[in-house]
DNA sequence: AATGCTGCTGCAAAGATTCGCAGCAGCGAA
DNA sequence: TTCGCTGCTGCGAATCTTTGCAGCAGCATT
């Protein structure tokens, strides 16, 4: 794929190595259109190339690595399987899932620039707050009695 | 312990049945100091009770109905287990995870009220984030390039 | 282009969490 | 107090995720 090089270049910007597994987890990922699972990103691997042969647990410690220099962002939500997607440089998204019913829905929260400042305040904490996943409950599963209360 | 006639009430008003098992388990977090893995809480409650024999399984599966319920709070932080915590009704607080060292931090911030409002607003969704996991970097951890930039 | 250090990977095993199912037990109704 | 419905539990199996270890492969240096 194209972006091959900019991955390479985030990649060694940030002091780690850039390996072919890297390359195609990351692309896999970057070309998806949803979050997708450890196993759905190995899938694509391998749909474009079914020579690949990349063992899941690179998939996962690729995908924690990538967490951690903010190219992706990992979702760990009330299911049982965790979900990855790719970060658009400078962008910022907020998921809200609901507890009940497990729909997600993705938001842009802007109250939360204001918690960034408090966390460096009150803790001294550079938190991250930019893909943020939120627990509540949607508005099929809101109780009448919490709408009553509003 | 003394606690349970609360316990019994909270689960029983949710419409919950109150079994033996979920006494003992949400006691025994009850009057734990810190949060505490599922591995942890079957601990003690089979120090208190020797002949207590509780499945694992129900252990988690209590945890995730209190922690609808609101009783209780579950951590998924970075390290691969996931923590519970009594919740004092009425009570917000937040943590702050280190990515890096996973070091975990306390702290109350006013300003996601607002988040709420605007989660409201935008999805219709009844956020909960009286109890939110937030990922970040400690000081310790902080990039000396992070500091220089403030 | 060859060399060396050290981070990465694959594999397999361990650990953590969820799920299906059959039987037990709350709790409301009779 | 007994009865019956249905939610809850225990068990084992399936899934998901992490980890230890030995060997391979980036990449800076020569």
């Amino acid at each position: 794929m194209s972006c091959e090089p900019e991955i390479a270049q985030a990649v060694r910007d940030l002091g780690r190595r850039f390996t072919i597994q890297r390359a195609k987890i990351l692309s896999a990922l970057r070309h998806a259109d949803e979050h997708q699972s450890a196993e759905q990103i190995l899938d694509r691997v391998r749909d474009d190339d079914p020579l690949a042969d990349i063992s899941l647990s690179t998939v996962y410690r690729t995908l924690e690595t990538a967490t951690n220099l903010q190219l992706t962002s990992e979702l760990r939500g009330a299911a049982g399987t965790t979900m990855y997607e790719w970060i658009e440089p400078g962008t910022t998204h907020h998921h809200i899932e609901c507890t009940s019913c497990g729909h997600t829905e993705v938001v842009e929260l802007t109250s939360l620039q204001l918690a960034e400042a408090e966390i460096r305040d009150r803790a001294g904490f550079e938190a991250d707050i930019r893909h943020l996943a939120i627990p509540g409950l949607c508005p099929d599963c809101r109780p009448a009695d919490a709408r009553e209360g509003s």
